[in-house]
DNA sequence: TGACGTCACTTGACATTGTCAAGTGTCAGC
DNA sequence: GCTGACACTTGACAATGTCAAGTGACGTCA
């Protein structure tokens, strides 16, 4: 029996290599993730995390299912302080980039895809709940109920704008800059303003 | 004497190991690489990677520069097509997407923070080169010489925007998807259009 | 009560990897 | 002919992912 007391609770092991898997790769990033490290964290023997996970994609499939979880969390908490529609728009964005850089190394691992196990995350299942929380802001910026191609591709402009907006603050490009203060972030988001307001069929001529 | 004869021209241990490197990071991505195949395929000794490049992060720099160059051409060329500024910015945008379409892992590595040596890169000069398409752009744009802060905002919007387009194409988000035909990709980069053309001053009250 | 089986791991082993020290052969210059 | 630099190669090491086999506690049934 390998199971420990902590707070007076018998913790799995299980639990324990996810949180040591999850510390760990917010320390050293996805690419410095290692089994064995995890193991050793977890108390566990070096074994365990492949007899329990599978394999290094399972472990780190788990980790960033957690991480999904957080970040669908964060954007629906921003969706829902109130204001019109565009405001919660860009709440949602400001949201997003602010979850990239608090857990940069777990959104990178997300959204990455060379770690993950796709057959067994359902990625597409995860970000679906992100894309519905883009999907009804936008809709409610037109009063909309479907989704038509033409709100399709505003969403998908929002998302490009804001997912490219984290990731080159956290890969570089934007990282030394004193742009990655708050204000500039709202700025660059804010500058979709103008399109996200033209009426709909504008730009598919 | 290890360096071998090609279509009569002596090729050095160093350039078939960058070539050899560029076709493995190509086929298997960044995360799939190693040194000890790289130096299989150039028919090299295990440790002359190391020894020639430093070591991992080394070879793997030298591979992303070569990407950066090829990267640079490919927005430049983008660039010179005539057209208003807008249709530019548009094109070059496009290029942006077709180049990480085209050389995905190659993309992802240059984009990637992990695998970089970013004190031997000089990640900023040669991102500079494509910042500088976009900027004379987007300068163009607004007849304007010099960039101040809110022309900036405008450079950076159109980066995140294709930057973030070609990431979630790349990395699952939209990769299954029918949306991946170029005129997807043309319809959500064109959609910035609005916010472009608007007014300086607009979305920084 | 005791044999049996299952669960949840651990132990031990193996091939593969990055890295480093030391060796080797070739060649230019004196 | 000798020396030293150059461009690698050889050999070794610790670390890693993975897999087969072992182990011991626990529940179950005879």
């Amino acid at each position: 029996m390998s199971s420990v007391m902590r707070n007076d609770v018998e913790v799995s092991a299980r639990e324990r290599l996810l949180a040591a898997a999850d510390l760990l790769v917010a320390e050293r990033g996805p690419a410095g993730f290692t089994l064995r490290e995890a193991a050793r964290r977890a108390e566990v023997s070096h074994a365990t995390p492949g007899f329990l996970f599978g394999d290094l994609r399972g472990l780190v499939t788990a980790v960033a299912t957690g991480g999904f979880e957080r970040f669908a969390l964060t954007l629906e908490t921003a969706e829902s302080t109130g204001g019109d529609a565009l405001t919660r728009l860009l709440s949602v964005g400001q949201a997003y980039v602010a979850f990239a850089r608090s857990e940069p190394h777990i959104f990178r691992l997300m959204m990455g895809d060379e770690y993950l196990d796709h057959e067994h995350l359902s990625l597409t299942a995860e970000n679906g709940r992100a894309y519905g929380v883009l999907s009804r802001c936008v809709k409610a910026l037109y009063c909309i109920e479907v989704e038509t191609p033409e709100v399709t591709q505003r969403i998908l402009l929002s998302w490009s704008t804001v997912h490219g907006l984290a990731r080159l603050i956290l890969d570089g490009p934007l990282r030394e800059q004193t742009t990655q203060n708050d204000s500039f972030i709202v700025s660059v988001i804010g500058a979709l303003g103008p399109s996200l307001l033209s009426p709909l069929g504008d730009g598919t001529p």
